[in-house]
RNA sequence: GUGGUUGUAGCUCAAUGGCAGAGCGCCUCCCUGUGAAGGAGGAUGUUGUGGGUUCAAGUCCCACCAACCACCCCA
């Protein structure tokens, strides 16, 4: 039956959705915009070597590849990040360090997909490119933790930890240990008895690690920032991927809800990767759409979602008024609709205007025209009203 | 990438291998200048796609496509 279908991995945002993404885009922006972030627009295609390489033997096989016109190998982006390295290699004569940038837009991986998971989702990325300070981190830390709350979002925790924790144990105990939450203690030890290890005694020392100075910095700045504490807390077990982190992680969850809506850390050994030169760097992601998941729907709702007056056509020898009538209205801001078929039965536009939700109908027949009147019918509350055309507008404001 | 479940009308789902159905929604009318209610009628479709078995396939077999679930990984 499904002939036309979309890709395998992707899928369409219907204007409902779109409209939610783009109000909780704009609160994000407006944070960013304030701690002093710029935007950074970077292309959907890189040529393939650029990214290749950089994501590990797993990631690797994740690449959107292919020739373009010209024979070149390009890629789809993976992430936000590498381009960014990209970017500061290219230009780095030319940016003011630190460089402070967020960016939002499309990452695309070939995985499989599953729900909540598809091969192309939109990155919300910030980061600070060039210092190596704690208060960089710090305001990483400060900006994520102000994005929820702008959001509305109720109940996240920001997990950080420190990654040198980690850097008497092996790579694979690491990865174990921070499948605690997932999996549990019997099956961390378990596994990691399998691997030759002491399980146990490698769980309760990791448990028992305390803060490292630079952790204590870091959340002695949050609270120079204003961060409540209850927003954050030291998690010894917390590693993300390791791959690239060189100091700081963090992770944002919200109770009740699976996995982390946000994470990141800092990362000095990857942005310098393009050039000679280490270049030191610390920063922090959102998946947009695990995020709209858990924020309220009050924090979305204050788009208009639909019209909130809609414009009948009482008949075609009356549409230049109505057209006018309509002129009037959407001219003073607020939201209407005009009904697009002048042949069609007041009913039918009445019922119409009731699916689409619209909060009024206004009706312009012979009576109204010859007295300058209209009619004002409210969907919701079932009343409607005859007015003059002067008092229209007041009459739709009071709401 | 590995393993599993599923795919029938716009939506939710029926149909011991034997003429493809229901509810909701949709369209028309009752309706005069008025939507949510009610009444009368109407259309839903190459059963995901392509092969195979069979007198006969929505149903059994194979492949492909897609969605979902558990891994892997992640957002």
């Amino acid at each position: 039956m499904k002939k036309v279908q979309t890709l395998k991995g992707f899928r369409d945002i219907d204007p409902e959705e779109a409209l939610k993404r783009g109000r909780a885009v704009s609160l994000l922006k407006s944070v960013f915009k304030s701690y002093g972030f710029a935007p950074l627009e970077t292309p959907t295609l890189e040529y393939a070597s650029v990214l290749e390489g950089k994501y590990g033997e797993e990631g690797e096989k994740l690449i959107y590849k292919f020739k373009d016109r010209g024979g070149r190998d390009a890629a789809l982006r993976y992430d936000l990040t590498v381009p960014l390295a990209r970017y500061i290699a290219q230009n780095k004569g030319k940016i003011i360090f630190p460089f402070k940038r967020y960016q939002i837009g499309s990452v695309f991986r070939a995985d499989k997909p599953q729900a909540g998971r598809y091969r192309e989702f939109t990155q919300v990325d910030i980061d600070t490119i060039g210092t190596d300070t704690a208060l960089a981190d710090a305001e990483i830390l400060a900006v994520i933790s102000s994005c929820l709350e702008i959001l509305g979002v109720k109940n996240f925790k920001i997990l950080v930890n420190d990654r040198n924790l980690f850097n008497e144990l092996p790579k694979k105990a690491v990865l174990i240990l921070d499948k605690l939450d997932k999996i549990g203690e019997p099956a961390v030890i378990e596994e990691l008895n399998k691997t030759n290890l002491e399980g146990g005694e490698i769980l309760k020392n990791a448990q028992s690690q305390k803060p490292t100075p630079r952790l204590v910095e870091i959340f002695a700045l949050l609270k120079s920032f204003g961060i409540p504490k209850t927003n954050f807390g030291f998690n010894p077990l917390l590693a993300r991927g390791l791959d690239y982190y060189t100091g700081m992680v963090y992770e944002a969850v919200v109770e009740g809800t699976p996995g982390s809506i946000s994470g990141g850390g800092r990362y000095n050994n990857m942005i310098g990767i393009f050039g000679k030169e280490k270049i030191p760097a610390v920063g922090g992601s959102f998946g947009l759409d695990r995020l709209t998941d858990v924020v309220p729907k009050e924090t979305l709702a204050e788009i208009p979602f639909r019209p909130q007056v809609l414009v009948t056509i009482f008949s075609k020898e009356l549409l230049a008024p109505t057209i006018e009538l309509f002129d009037q209205v959407q001219g003073t801001g607020v939201e209407a609709e005009l009904y697009l078929d002048p042949e069609a039965k007041l009913d039918k536009q009445l019922k119409y205007a009731d699916k689409k939700g619209a909060r009024y109908a206004l009706i312009l027949g012979p009576e109204e025209v010859k007295n300058n009147r209209v009619t004002v019918k409210d969907l919701r509350k079932r009343t409607q009203e005859t007015i003059d055309r002067e008092s229209l507008f007041t009459t739709l404001k009071k709401h």
